[in-house]
DNA sequence: TTTGCAATCGCAACATTGTTGCAATTAATT
DNA sequence: AATTAATTGCAACAATGTTGCGATTGCAAA
């Protein structure tokens, strides 16, 4: 296993990431961190940070991917809640309460789920 | 207004979708058209395939951008059924019957809806 | 059938996003 | 303070998507 160790640039990333209302895609954390650390060490730290479930991932219905705060997550992943992407503001939430309900039709074997809903947020409609 | 006009590599690309079970990328529709056209017109192609409502835009969970048959699309795409993404094949199906209800807590309005699912198809489980 | 024009194409060049190898640096333990 | 493995920066590369522009071509009108 690996030892964790904590930097200077884990510590900013993490902390941007879990103040932030909105998922963060790299180009916004890079754009957020001036000079902080190197464009690769963001990728990798991004990796660390979802080895260790602090952080989850959200692709857009754009296919931007996206990092945002995981709150009720510890050795696995469980993002079963809908998000929503803003066309106007470009942000995307976490609507954490939402659980949508479906009848699947054939055998088919499900293992997650990724559910975006695109319009105005409430600060842009 | 543009003038549509049919074009060879329009015509196999269009085909190439329609006679597809599952969703293509832009690869994949590469890869199946060896020689027809340049790399670049096959994304100019999809870009006027999607303005004519004849095929539609899917984003895998992955990001991966796919390109699917319109059944019932003529003016503006209508597509809000679920996708369902083969974690081992890779294949993405449009499940067009299947619809999912939830509901919203806070003041979103909701112009579309981008739902997939991933796990194994019928053909992997 | 021929002509004219706009739509389409190919090519080159560029932008963005993400990955990899490796040497240098550094956090944390002894 | 020394040791060691985790982390970082840098350069180079790969994949994917975009843009400008001159050449080609579908198609309608003459």
């Amino acid at each position: 296993m690996k030892a964790v160790r904590s930097t200077t640039a884990k510590f900013e990333i993490q902390s941007l990431i879990a103040n932030s209302a909105v998922a963060l895609s790299h180009t916004e954390i890079q754009a957020n961190t001036k000079g902080l650390c190197n464009r690769v060490t963001i990728y990798r730290v991004l990796e660390r940070l979802m080895d260790e479930g602090l952080v989850h991932k959200v692709v857009n219905v754009d296919g931007v991917v996206k990092y945002a705060n995981c709150h009720t997550c510890s050795t696995k992943h469980n993002h079963n809640h809908i998000h929503f992407s803003c066309q106007k503001c470009k942000s995307v939430t976490c609507l954490d309460d939402v659980e949508p309900t479906f009848k699947l039709p054939k055998k088919y074997k499900v293992n997650e789920m990724n559910f975006t809903l695109s319009g105005l947020c409430p600060q842009c409609s």
